[in-house]
DNA sequence: GGAGCGATGTCCT
DNA sequence: GGACATCGCTCCG
């Protein structure tokens, strides 16, 4: 075994239940660089988180689980690090993950990904013609979602730290230089609330609407 | 390159 | 019946 601790800094291990244990905002900004990584078919599909939303429980007007625990939103009530993937406006999907300990509700908005591995895939699933702008293909909540072939049906409810699931979140030990903090986008209630993180100056942030 | 708007399913009141 | 954590197209400058 020779492997330098350069080598090794990049092995690739799945984010642990205990980091989704805490409050929506802090898992948030911690979740900045860290990879989603989808095995779809005999591929590997992945991206880096570079823009996240955090919502609040049931103290929070724009989250889901605002109304109180439904049949819906019951995923932001469980265990943490389970994805809650909803449909929004009749044609997209979302993915969020949630946080907070069994029985408090939370969760975290993945809006962007930096694509990483299997960007060819990533446009089929797009419906994109051969290489597109890459900012095309993850800058977006709904466009991440149709880039990994994450839907309600087959994810909602999946357990992201298991090493075995076909979607979970990895932490290679990349670091972000800075962290940039701003209202959350699109939408209408809390909307001054600086609840959304971004990577400083990357280029696969979503734009402001 | 930016603002406006329509498409479209699911869930809750 | 209406809200909705979106996107891509059109139209206008």
């Amino acid at each position: 075994m020779s492997r330098t601790a350069r080598s090794s800094s990049k092995v690739a291990s799945v984010v642990p239940v205990s980091f989704y244990e805490r409050a929506p905002d802090i898992v948030a900004r911690a979740l900045l660089g860290k990879m989603v990584v989808r095995d779809w078919k005999t591929e590997r599909l992945i991206g880096r988180i570079v823009e996240v939303e955090a919502y609040f429980g049931t103290e929070d007007p724009a989250a889901h689980s605002y109304i109180g625990r439904t049949a819906r939103n019951a995923v932001l009530f469980g265990p943490p690090g389970i994805a809650y993937v909803y449909f929004i406006y009749g044609m997209y999907y979302c993915l969020n993950v949630s946080c907070e300990p069994d029985g408090q509700a939370g969760g975290v908005l993945i809006r962007a990904l930096e694509p990483v591995a299997g960007l060819e895939t990533m446009a089929k699933l797009r419906k994109l013609a051969p290489n597109p702008k890459p900012q095309l293909l993850t800058s977006g909540p709904g466009r991440l979602c149709q880039a990994l072939d994450i839907t309600r049906a087959a994810h909602n409810g999946l357990d992201v730290t298991d090493p075995s699931s076909c979607l979970r979140i990895e932490d290679d030990n990349y670091h972000p230089e800075a962290i940039q903090v701003t209202p959350r986008i699109g939408i209408r209630h809390a909307a001054d609330l600086p609840a959304r993180f971004l990577i400083d100056k990357n280029k696969f942030v979503s734009g402001s609407r």
